[in-house]
Parts: C-alpha cells; sequence; structure tokens
DNA sequence: TTCAATAACTAGACATCGTCAAGTTTAGCC
DNA sequence: GGCTAAACTTGACGATGTCTAGTTATTGAA
C-alpha cells in the first residue's frame, strides 16, 4: 500500500462509487444513462466488476434509489429547520419545499425511485431510507392529527398532494418552471391544513 | 387482395398492430418487457419492420402513451356517466375512481406515461390524447371555480390529490390492495370540495 | 393492361447492454 | 512465507436499438 493511489487491482470501495456513478449518470444523462457498463467505466473498473457488489442492474437500481431516499429526507428536514417548530402549518409547507426542490434539483433520482421501475424492496437500504422519509413526513402531520386514523388520513392527504404535484410538474415539461414559481404555484394550491380537523 | 389473409409482405396496418402489441407487452412483462423487437414479433414482421413506422423506440413508446391517454380519459369519463350529473362532488369522485381504476389495470402503462420515460411531446397524438383527458379534468372542477385562477387551483389540487395517491399506491406495494380497498382510502382522504370556495 | 416508382418489409450487420464463466491479482491470516 | 478467499479482469453469449442494402408488393400513370 504506496501513499501514492497506484492503480491497485483492489478499488478499495467500489460498491459506494458504483452508488455515487449511478447519480451522476442519472443526473447527467437521465434514467437510460444509468447501466452497469458506464457506472463501472466511471469508477474506473471493468465492466464486469460491479457484479460482485450488486447481483444485478436492479440491485444496483435499488441502492441508488436508497442513496436517494436519504437525499430526499435531508432536503425535507433541511427546509423544516428554516422556519419555526410552532407553527405546524408552515413546517407542513417547508417539508413540501424540501420535496419539490429535491424533485427539481434530482429528477431522474426522483423517477427512478417513484416512476414504476422496478426496485428490489427488501434490499435492506431501500426499506430503510424510504423508511426514514416516510418518518419525517409522518411527523410533520402529528400536529393535525388526534388518534391513528385521523394520521394516516393526514400522512396520505399531505403526500398524495405534494407527490402528485411534483410528479406532474416533471411530467409535463423538461423545461420546469423556476424553482421559485413551482413552490409558489404549489403553496397557492395547498388547502389550509388548520381547518381541516372541522370538516369532518 | 384476397378474401384469405394471406401471408403478404405487407401487414396492412403494421403501426396501429404495433401499438397494440405493445399495450399487451407492458400488461404482461411491465416496463422493461416493451421492445421493438418483441413487438414487432408479436405483430409478426422483421425486427427492422417498426422502423418504418416508428424512428425509434422512443416513438413507439410516445404513441402507445398516447393511446393509454385515450383508455385513461374513457375510463374517467365511464365512471363519470355511472353518476348523477348534478352532483359535482360526486362527479369529481367518479372521476378519481376512474383514475385508480386505469392505474391498477395498467400499471405499466401508467408508468410509462408519468413515469420519467422520455416521451417525445411533440409527436401530435401524445399532445392530442393527453389533452383529451386534462380536458376532461378540467371540466369536473368547472363547478368549483368562480374564475380562471379559480379553476386553475382546482384542477391542480384535485389532479395533485388523485395522481399523488395513485403513484404511490403503484409504488408502495406491487400487490395492490383490493381495487375496492384503495378506492375506499381515497375516498375518505379527500376533503369536501363543497367547503373549499369559502377557504380562501 | 403494363410498367415504373414508391412504399413496406426482410436480411444482415454493428455497437452496446446485462450477465455468466474462467482466470488473475491482491489482502489477510496462519 | 504460503494459503485461502475476496476483488477484479478478460472473454464470451444472447438480446436490444439502429443502420444499410436488398426484396417484394402496391399504386398510379401511360
Amino acid at each position: 500500500m504506496t501513499a501514492s493511489t497506484k492503480p491497485s487491482h483492489h478499488h478499495g470501495n467500489l460498491r459506494s462509487a458504483l452508488i455515487e456513478a449511478g447519480v451522476q449518470l442519472l443526473r447527467e444523462g437521465g434514467l437510460e444513462a444509468l447501466t452497469l457498463r458506464k457506472a463501472a467505466g466511471v469508477a474506473g473498473v471493468s465492466h464486469a466488476a460491479p457484479a460482485h457488489h450488486f447481483a444485478s442492474l436492479t440491485n444496483l437500481r435499488s441502492a441508488i434509489a436508497a442513496a436517494g431516499f436519504e437525499i430526499f429526507d435531508a432536503s425535507m428536514k433541511c427546509e423544516i429547520k428554516k422556519v419555526s417548530p410552532s407553527n405546524p402549518s408552515e413546517v407542513v409547507r417547508a417539508a413540501c419545499r424540501g420535496y419539490i426542490l429535491f424533485a427539481i434539483e434530482n429528477p431522474a433520482l426522483f423517477s427512478l425511485m417513484f416512476g414504476g421501475t422496478e426496485l428490489i424492496r427488501e434490499e435492506p437500504p431501500l426499506g430503510a431510507s424510504s423508511g426514514h422519509a416516510y418518518e419525517t413526513l409522518t411527523n410533520i402531520c402529528l400536529p393535525f392529527s388526534t388518534d391513528a386514523k385521523s394520521l394516516e388520513k393526514m400522512r396520505m392527504l399531505v403526500w398524495s398532494l405534494v407527490h402528485g404535484f411534483t410528479s406532474l410538474m416533471l411530467a409535463q415539461q423538461k423545461n420546469f418552471p423556476l424553482v421559485d414559481d413551482a413552490i409558489q404555484q404549489f403553496e397557492e394550491m395547498l388547502p389550509d391544513f388548520s381547518k381541516f380537523q372541522s370538516m369532518e
């Protein structure tokens, strides 16, 4: 193990390098640019090297989606931190901003995560990572619910609204509206959740 | 032109046969089962025959998506016809039932239409077909709006809600809940639109 | 009716892709 | 130092999108 990075036969941490390469390929060339061979190329290994870490392309996709869910969760949490936690409606709006921002900044990754591509949910990281985002979405709904059933309804309402809006925005035009315009349009559409309790 | 369908060198209507074959492939094998060569095989022509009708796989996908939007629109209209037009809230619920039903019955087609696959919107049929569904969604929102701006907001709200719910339902588990369960869950989540006017 | 022009399709080829099988190199442990 | 197992390379295979060239059928005009 010399100090200089000699062309060692062993990569060292190929698994995470492939995930990172995959994220980059998605960003640069969209869904179809993510191939095992290209990811191997970016990571600087031979075309068959990924097989030792990912049994198939579906496995690599699943791992990348898992990484995406972590970034996704972080994006929501980042926006949530910017607002006062004492205003639950503002917290929901902030989380949705993080949701939309993530999708605009990582459209192909968002499509991979939610777009119908076959993924392996049993692969532990994917289940765990999407669970984190699920938790965040649940937490922001807690102030609006009195029991498990109303929590479930609120979470589904918020999640459906922001996810539907985001998906349709991405599907409709590839030249997105400016980020701020998208978020403004979403917030204008958003109903006043604080009045929902009395609507039953 | 004999009466019997002799194995003519000319297929006759290959373009629509390829679209139909594509829909079948999607239904049977999901997104990744749709290939130009398989569609050609199902239609009974050589692997390069599709090139005369579709310049690329993306073009075939776009045409199939366009066909999907027509089925999609028909599914909403079919459910709308079953309820009284004098009850606008019930009409919205019916359209959403059609939306969810279509997605459950054609998950891969739904993913192709909305899942981030690159499509050619300029290809006339796709724009026109998705326009029909857009019109239907607009029409059911008319009773809830007073001007163009409120119509836009209502359409975006309804569309985002039902689209988000449907997408998340498809993404979460491949073994769907029973259709009736999914629709019931959606309708329980759905806010009372008739009260929305006064919420501004 | 005949025939030429054009459209529809076939056959073959190429690069790229996922995946498998077999070797080769390295790391870690005794 | 040497052995074992993991990490990686090389080479191959079938499938895929797409291109080129050739073949067949339809059509429209003479």
